[in-house]
DNA sequence: ATATGTGAAAAGTTTCACAGCC
DNA sequence: GGCTGTGAAACTTTTCACATAT
């Protein structure tokens, strides 16, 4: 009366329910370190070894993991190609999706042809700017468009993400503009936080100043120490 | 007997120690949101209007605030240029750095014009790479050099913090020589957790694929609620 | 012997709620 | 009236420690 073959598929419990923020924020690195050991050949890894490489603890890192089912083997450790296919599942990203860029300056530009994106999945289909100098410029393959054609585009595309890289007066307008064209996530370079009470809209915000501000407290507050 | 005047200031208690983590990543989006504010002509900002700006309970900006002294003033809120004031000296921005740029890719060549990094006090001395076909090249007013030059120029101009943006597979050897140059702080875009253990080398990782996957996985989980 | 999965304890963080000051 | 600063409660996250499986 064995209920079910558990090396195929693990019982794949609790999906997306009840998974820590702090697990999600980890489970993208987890990912990123297990594609490096399949290049790299392994087959299987210990929660321990993937602590190592990212400076966590190896409870932390079983705990995170038995979030969404057992894909461990007592006393042997992870099968790298089953754990890795199973985060991203979880995460959304075993499946491509196609994303958009509004602001094609420096650094839209930049990530725009930033190759990690591709390689997880993400496709850039179109780059947007409101600048009558840099729309039909081209950006790699595609040439910038004016934002009056978001909506056909995102559409046409079935674009649910975009990535913005506008000045910080900009975002709010741009965001306003990209929820309704119905994107649904926006992944913000522009230095505010872009609030949308009340919409299903999400956004994740990346300053790349204030990193560099968070660094500058860290050096100063180890030298004592 | 007064002790001190205090508008000028404040009891700036438990300097450095005893702030939570989770403070510090907050505090740079406190000074952001401050310099706006004070571009914008106000004087005074309660922590309820900081809060909502930034899509935080207010009574958090009122505890992350008192960490390092009373700057508040009951009944009315937050000297804006006070604030900004101590929030800089906290983090280490109340001066300039000098800093160095490795790698002059696709995304270092962005990174390097930013100007979110020059306007906090951020100043790019010199681009690295290795690459003899992008050594000699100019990347904005800077001539790129080849590592060799690497702590020669490191101690000339007292450089303290690195942006490392070079493929995952050099972050490593390039981290270590940095280190052994004098370099106290890296700002990691290479798509690895560079660890260097007994070391006083502080790191802070960006890995901008992960911040799409966090994306990604936000949009799945949002989609059902 | 080795490594996972997980209860329970510890540590850290957020929020409530209100005293104290303007 | 308004708003800060902060004890205490509530909640989240991490770590310990060990039963359990190979």
């Amino acid at each position: 009366m064995e209920p079910l073959a558990n090396e195929k598929s693990p019982n794949q419990t609790n999906r997306s329910q009840n998974i820590p923020v702090a697990t999600v924020t980890r489970l993208a690195l987890y990912l990123r370190e297990l594609q490096q050991l399949k290049r790299a050949g392994l087959q299987r890894i210990q929660s321990g070894a993937i602590a190592k490489r990212l400076g966590l603890n190896d409870s932390q890192v079983r705990r995170d993991l038995s979030c969404f089912g057992q894909f461990g083997q007592r006393g042997v450790g992870y099968n790298i190609a089953g754990l890795t296919q199973a985060i991203q599942s979880i995460m959304g990203t075993d499946r491509s999706w196609n994303v958009i860029l509004v602001g094609a300056g420096n650094l839209g530009r930049a990530l725009s042809g930033y190759r990690g994106f591709d390689q997880q999945g993400f496709r850039l289909v179109a780059v947007f700017d409101c600048s009558d100098e840099i729309i039909g410029t081209k950006v790699g393959k595609l040439v910038v468009k004016s934002l009056d054609s978001l909506d056909e585009i995102v559409s046409a595309n079935q674009v649910e993400l975009a990535i913005v890289a506008v000045p910080a007066e900009a975002a709010s307008i741009v965001s306003q503009r990209l929820e309704s064209a119905g994107i649904t996530g926006i992944l913000n370079f522009a230095p505010v936080t872009v609030r949308r009470p009340n919409s299903s809209l999400t956004v994740v915000d990346v300053d790349l100043a204030v990193e560099l501000q968070r660094l500058a407290f860290a050096v100063v507050n180890s030298k004592g120490s």
